[in-house]
DNA sequence: CAGGCGTGGCT
DNA sequence: TAGCCAAGCCT
């Protein structure tokens, strides 16, 4: 049975989030912005995204901006957010458009874009144009298996809870505030209908929910275990010269953490490897390493990548003024790191073992 | 089409 | 601590 959207939009327009790329009510949102908001979005909290928009916004005021500046730049920026193909697809995307002079209008054109699927081509077509469809993200979904008790357990039950989702506007209500409902059906996701501890008495759908009526919302939408995680080893070296440079090579563009920048190292590898104080100054060892150095040992990074955890020993040295290692240009070159593209990982490993505040006491 | 692809906050 | 998972897309 299909909920009473009158319900949900009355709750909407009481309990609204106010949020930067949100229009006034009432207001049409800019496409450029509802864009951005999603891509960015993607698997990814409003509270990460929010100061990231705002930088965005700020340095490309309009999507021809953001067309025109060099990849780079964009990357630059989008540094920390995570999944980085959605950096070059916003770039790549903003340039079809600025070709084409304006967003497409409809879900099947949106998604004929980079970075854009069946997600936030609806997203778009609903917050941005207020054609009436129906957004499916991890919130919509959540909403859907509880109301209507949907126990199979994803991602296998993803396809149901799409079709089922897609009737959650076929009430007149809904058609008729196709972006208002959107977002309302975001923020109740995100809100009373959360992964845990759902606030299922005060729910505007709490008389039609099957899964409250069967006492058992917060058990779904049920998952598929997951895979463990396995463990990598690197040893990465952290080589900073006189002027306080630091030496760093670019990524290759595609891949994890494409296109970013790192420090020069051993390939990742399943087996840990722990060098002797001989062993590190072995030329043997070295030819992972950009030069022959008295190494200090850093200390450990771990990282958690979505699907593999990574154990990181930094070695670093300090170069003295003048000096002229010869250094070959696959280990990178020096770099001012108000110029690098930093993930977080390589964030971590420049800041391991540097001590820079003693504790008080 | 299952798996690659980041990160951080929460319990 | 270790696991869970968030406004998914791409191949």
């Amino acid at each position: 049975m299909t909920p009473d959207a009158s319900l949900l939009l009355h709750w909407y327009d009481r309990h609204r989030r106010t949020l930067p790329w949100r229009a006034a009510p009432g207001q049409q949102a800019d496409p450029y912005h509802v864009w951005l908001s999603e891509i960015m979005l993607q698997q990814t909290v409003v509270q990460t995204v929010i100061p990231y928009y705002e930088r965005f916004l700020s340095h490309f005021p309009t999507v021809g901006a953001l067309a025109e500046a060099p990849l780079d730049e964009v990357l630059q920026l989008w540094a920390g957010l995570g999944y980085y193909a959605r950096a070059r697809n916003l770039h790549a995307c903003a340039q079809a458009v600025h070709q084409l002079g304006a967003f497409p209008r409809t879900v099947e054109d949106l998604q004929k874009l980079p970075g854009i699927g069946a997600y936030t081509s609806r997203a778009i077509a609903a917050i941005a144009f207020n054609i009436p469809t129906v957004p499916v993200d991890g919130n919509v979904e959540r909403i859907t298996a509880r109301l209507n008790a949907v126990e199979d357990p994803l991602p296998a039950s993803r396809p149901l809870l799409a079709r089922l989702a897609s009737h959650l506007n076929d009430d007149p209500a809904a058609q008729a505030r196709p972006s208002d409902f959107a977002q309302a059906l975001f923020d109740l996701g995100a809100s009373l209908c959360s992964p845990r501890s759902p606030s299922c008495l005060t729910c505007p759908w709490r008389e039609c929910c099957l899964a409250k009526a069967r006492n058992m919302a917060e058990a779904l939408p049920a998952r598929q275990k997951k895979k463990p995680r396995p463990t990598r080893h690197a040893i990465l070296f952290r080589i900073i010269n006189s002027e306080g440079n630091v030496l760093l090579r670019s990524r290759p563009p595609e891949g994890l953490l494409g296109g970013t920048d790192e420090l020069p190292g051993t390939p990742w590898s399943e087996e840990r490897f722990t060098p002797s104080p001989a062993q590190l100054a072995e030329t043997a060892f070295t030819q992972c390493a950009p030069i022959q150095a008295q190494w200090e040992d850093c200390g450990e990074v771990k990282h958690i990548f979505s699907h593999f955890t990574l154990l990181i020993r930094v070695y670093g040295c300090t170069l003295p003024e003048k000096s002229n290692y010869p250094i070959d240009p696959t280990h990178g070159r020096f770099r001012p790191l108000k110029k690098a593209i930093l993930s977080s990982v390589m964030k971590k490993c420049l800041l391991v073992g540097q001590h820079h505040k003693p504790v008080a006491g």
